[in-house]
DNA sequence: GCCAACGTTGGC
DNA sequence: GCCAACGTTGGC
């Protein structure tokens, strides 16, 4: 069971909108990177767990926990010329973007913060915390992960 | 809103 | 296939 962080946007989707979905669960749409999209399409599997982390925002920071309930499939919002993630290129027979859904399982008490994990000596080689990390889907090792429930659960 | 850092695009 | 220009990301 590996595990990754997903980076959003809490004032567009955040951990609590997560939470509030017909069973707590949603797919993972717009993310139009080629490495971020390698990983959706190939790497992740089911079962994995996915860190939840609110970028630009007031609490930059991890917020919680999810679970991959479906492994990757085409992203829809490509083929869609209304949606702003709509991409002309794309070939529904060979489509570019691809997504997982993702079912909520926990909210931290308090929102992990970016600071505090930049302050954590283990966590160095984590994407994250590394000067001018944009990937929005990334890695993270099982004793990143544990040390960050750790932290984040208090 | 600023701006540094990065990915993508496109002319050559 | 180089690389400058451009657009985007994301912390602050």
């Amino acid at each position: 069971m590996a595990y990754w962080l997903f980076k959003t946007e809490p004032d567009t989707f955040g951990i609590d909108d997560l939470k509030q979905r017909p069973n707590q669960t949603e797919h993972w749409d717009g993310v139009r990177n080629y490495q971020a999209r390698n990983f959706l399409r190939d790497d992740i599997k089911e079962g994995d767990w996915v860190f939840i982390y609110h970028s630009s925002c007031k609490l930059v920071g991890i917020a919680g926990l999810a679970q991959v309930v479906r492994e990757g499939y085409p992203d829809h919002t490509q083929f869609d010329s209304q949606s702003k993630y709509h991409d002309e290129k794309s070939d529904p027979d060979n489509p570019r973007w691809y997504m997982v859904d993702v079912k909520f399982s926990e909210r931290f008490n308090k929102v992990l913060p970016l600071k505090a994990i930049k302050e954590m000596p283990e966590i160095r080689e984590l994407g994250l915390v590394k000067k001018g990390h944009r990937l929005s889907i990334m890695p993270v090792t099982e004793e990143e992960a544990e040390l960050l429930l750790l932290r984040a659960r208090g």
